[in-house]
This record gives structure tokens, sequence and C-alpha cells, in this order.
DNA sequence: ATAATTATGATAACGATTATCGCATTTAAA
DNA sequence: TTTAAATGCGATAATCGTTATCATAATTAT
């Protein structure tokens, strides 16, 4: 669900994100850790919508010993930085975003194969815009999610896991 | 934040969604018991949205015998009967919706006092079918919350209680 | 190098929600 | 209206994601 790439674009735009962190590390007085530097470029090489498990098994397998407590740490204080999204989609779980296509998106989500695709619009925020001010309402930030179903539905990967799941949820009711 | 009412026309219409929850009930083969009676009487007479804490205290001036699992299951029943809405507003809790203005609408909720305001644009649904039909996308249902200052910003009650709790938090960051 | 500060890792604590279980209530049938 | 089977209840333990704690380790400025 989110893989890890390796090219040279990548390499390149991971050394920009963590100089990046760097910068806002020391102009708030914390230091730089060997820990911090291998969650922050391990974040950075994958695509999508990253849980912190996800995260932190990417990172045992760079460092083993990095531990949970430091991965949610990095989180938030690539969070307070700047650089990367918290997003919760209903789950239960917090999922993080630090390498979209585009600088502000939406997001639809497929609720057969779990797929998160990413949009935008600019009519779209206009007209959130106009709305708000009709309501004297000043916005500081916005959340549209579509939930439905996928293009692909036909070729779903995680189709029948989803289906397996939900039927075993649905026992007792 | 979640007031009771008492009019006629409040009666009147808990009466309906009471007799809708039953056909629900006995749709399913369950049971009627005066707890799930005195639980969705109590919740169609609140307004807002409504946790399942502050559902829970108001349930306990009527019956105090009722606990936290009981009003649970009669929330998801509701839920699952369709005659209410779950909705997370990202503070970590769900909130229960019956008694809306109108049938679907989104939200603006104020960071500063909290109070969540629901509005309804027909161009808002249209340009996101429209959108969605573009990417082979299917919407089952969907999301807006505009998060920002609300209008009564100069006489939000609760201005000062979040200033407080935020102050709070802030401790150690 | 040293001292002060900050970070780490293991795990306990937390808060919202869900599961469990013995007992109570409801329902359908007799 | 009793009876028997099924379902629901209340109390609370368990769960899950996340946060706090604390002794030890690493980093920074001197």
């Amino acid at each position: 669900m989110a893989s890890v790439e390796n090219t040279q674009e990548v390499d390149q735009l991971v050394r920009a994100k963590e100089s990046a962190f760097l910068e806002f590390i020391q102009s708030k007085g914390l230091k730089t850790t060997r820990q911090r530097s291998t969650i922050v470029q391990v974040f950075f090489r994958m695509r999508g919508h990253i849980s912190v498990e996800e995260l932190l098994r990417e990172v045992k397998l760079v460092n083993p010993k990095i531990g949970y407590a430091t991965v949610y740490r990095t989180l938030h204080l690539l969070v307070a930085s700047g650089l990367v999204e918290e997003r919760r989609f209903g789950d239960g779980l917090a999922r993080y975003e630090g390498r979209s296509e585009v600088e502000h998106h939406d997001h639809m989500i497929c609720l057969e194969c779990g797929q998160i695709f990413e949009f935008f619009n600019p009519r779209l925020e206009a007209l959130q815009e106009k709305l708000a001010e009709e309501n004297n309402f000043k916005i500081y930030r916005h959340r549209l999610e579509l939930y439905g179903i996928c293009k692909d539905v036909e070729s779903c990967q995680h189709k029948k896991e989803m289906a397996a799941r939900k039927a075993h949820k649905a026992t007792g009711g």
C-alpha cells in the first residue's frame, strides 16, 4: 500500500526535505539525531498516505532498534515543521502525507480496495470560499473526502481481503 | 452544547423517529426494550452533534441504571437504521446527528468556540459529482468540513475555555 | 572533554470504543 | 399465563491507537 522507491529524483527530493527538516529542528533548538534522520529519509521515500505502523515497519528495516515512540515523536515534528500533513479517514488511525503531487488537494477513497486518490479543482475551492464569506466565516483549512467505488473496481487488489474482513466484522449483527 | 427541548413539535418528531426505529428493530428480529426506547426518545429530543457522553448524561436523568454499553449499542443500531449519522470532527470522539434542518449538509467548524454550523449548496454537490465522474469514481457519501473562525468571533461563548485548554495542552511543546 | 540539555526506547497510562459474561427481559409458542 | 429460547442488559475487562513516563544514552555548547 505504501511502496518505497529508489531513483535519483527521489534521492534529491529526500535530501531537500531532510535539509528543510534540519533547518526547522535547529531553529527550535532541538537536536539532530540518527533516528530522526533515518525516519525522515525513510518517510520521504515512501509514497501515499502512510500510517505509523507502515512507517515503523520500513524504518525497522534500516534500524531495528528504533521504536514506536520515536516514530510518533518525529512525525509530530514533521507536522509541526509544515513538511507533512496529518489526515484521518475515519478508520481510526492517523495517516501522514509528505509527498503530494499537488500542494493542496482533496481525496477520493475507494471503499472496495482502500485506494486513496488525490484531486484538486480551483472552482471547488473558490465555491467554498464564496460560501464561507456569505456566512461570515473565515476558512483556515478544509477537508473534502469522497467515499465510494473507484474506477479500478474490477481489478481492485484488496477487494477480497476487504470482503473477508467485512464478513468477519458483521458476525453478530 | 446539546440542549434538550420540550415542545409539541418535538414530541411529534420524537414519536415519528421512534416508530421508524421500532420498525427497523422488528424488521431485524431484534427486541424492543425500555432502555432502547428511553435512549431513542432522549436522543431525538437533543439538538446538535451529540457525543456518547452527552447522550449518556441526559439518559441517566431519565433512567440512571442505563450504562455506557447500551448507549453505544443503541447508537450503532440508530446508525444502522439510517435514522442517525455518525460524524468525526477530529477531536477523537464520535458525534451523532439525528435532527438536521436539511437532509444532507456539510459543516463549518469554528476553531475558536467549537460551534458547528451546517450548510448545503447544490452547486457544490453537483461539482463534486462532476469531478467524480471525470475520474470514473462513484460517490456513495462525502464529507466536507471547513475549519476556521465563525462570525460570532467576538461573542464566542467558549473562547476562554478553549484558550485555557490549548494552554494546558501546549505544556511541554 | 565536560556539563547541561535533549532524545531515546521500553513500557505504562490513557481515552474512546468494543467484547465478555452472568443475569434479566422479551418474545413466541404452548 | 406459564414456559423456553433468544436476545439484551449492566458492569467491567480488553482492545487499539496514541501519549506520557523515566532511566539511560546521545548531542550540543563550552
